[in-house]
DNA sequence: GACCGAAAAAGTGTCAACACTTTTGCCGGA
DNA sequence: TCCGGCAAAAGTGTTGACACTTTTTCGGTC
């Protein structure tokens, strides 16, 4: 959704860097510095400088006074943590969605769910991203469409998904729609928490299993 | 929190910025003039501008490419978006603390409690802002107190609170409260649901019964 | 008198240079 | 050999000037 016409500068860098950060150009925890990405880009650093302070916001990028700036860790912790707030503000949406959204919106999202179950290619978050918009509250679309879902693409693009889930998962959308098309507005909210809370377990059932790995702060460079 | 060592200009002169919405020296809905606002603070633009975007990503101030950035509007179907997010939030940073604070935490809060409601003068906020910190969920945390209060705090700078709430308020903090110490987490989040909820409600006859006076977008200078 | 277009004004976007802070590495002393 | 302090380097913070875009205003034309 970031793809549209990028007048500014800023707003192209900001997209660069955020690529860099998906494909792991630029690791997890790893210092992010101005100048370098300044001249990788071909632009001054003022661009650079406030682009990063956009992801800053967005929670990419976390940095103190005078401090070099550093890419989110991204621990398994940080994750439960976004879950648990997806959890909370995806129940509500999904809730005014359910009371808000025509019937002409919610049979389009049912044809697009069904194209998006055939192709099985389509990213899940496609259906919740349908859903933030149809819940007509622009603060809680911004919070999952342009932050939370932008962390969450990050992890899965180093940590992959978990296995199995995929089918788990579509059969849950699939019950959560049709709570919406029956406007039971709490069976759909209870429905997305359980959907997104076993998400949650898995990932806390990870973070017991393993070791965590994401302890030890590695130190690398940019370039 | 904001009042720790700022030792950049730009932390500072985000602060004044804000301390201007706050007061009404930028009226809600009024042009955000970087230049204008660099003279009045004696400082560059550049610093100001990073405020600016800074603010834009706390949700105070919108600006799209090239043109003039404006305060928010804070309309009253802004806030009931606010309060829609904030029940669902807060439901479930009174749902994880109340399965993470201790005992000894939970005491302090309640003392805590007590001592504002004899002085009558505490905002309210404080009891919300104790049980996010009490969630263990930074980003919850983050997403109620360095954001959503914040816009809060400007709504009722401007529009006062809706009288009589307060001593309901008490009321149902106390009852939040006990849940919490009873370790009732369905209870403690359902209360807090309630509570907020209320407090939407009031908003939306609030906007049906008065004609919108926001709707007035004044055009005035900030010097 | 109303409408259209060009020029000027206002305001934002970008840049390169300078100032300040933090870190790193080296040297002398214990 | 280890520790403390000093100096150089790296990196961030700040500034003023210049380029671009949008809006306003003024003049001409129908």
């Amino acid at each position: 959704m970031p793809e549209r016409e990028q007048s500014t500068l800023v707003d192209r860098v900001t997209s660069k860097i955020f690529e860099m950060l998906l494909s792991g150009e630029i690791p997890l925890g790893g210092p992010v510095n101005e100048a370098a990405l300044a001249e990788l880009l071909s632009v001054s650093r003022g661009p650079v400088r406030e682009a990063v302070k956009q992801l800053q916001g967005r929670g990419l990028v976390v940095k103190e006074p005078y401090l070099k700036a550093r890419a989110v860790a991204l621990t398994i912790p940080d994750m439960v943590e976004i879950f648990q707030l997806r959890e909370a503000v995806e129940g509500m949406s999904v809730r005014l969605a359910t009371q808000r959204m025509s019937d002409a919106e919610l049979d389009d999202l049912l044809v697009a769910f069904s194209d998006a179950k055939k192709r099985s290619d389509g990213v899940s978050l496609d259906v919740h991203v349908r859903i933030a918009e149809g819940s007509g509250n622009a603060r809680i679309r911004a919070l999952l469409c342009d932050e939370l879902y932008y962390l969450l693409r990050l992890y899965r693009a180093r940590s992959g998904n978990a296995p199995g889930r995929r089918e788990d998962a579509f059969a849950e959308h699939w019950q959560i729609l049709r709570a919406m098309k029956a406007r039971d507005a709490d069976l759909a909210e209870s429905l997305m928490r359980a959907h997104i809370g076993r998400a949650t377990q898995s990932l806390q059932a990870l973070l017991e299993t393993e070791a965590p790995p994401s302890s030890g702060t590695e130190e690398r460079k940019t370039g």
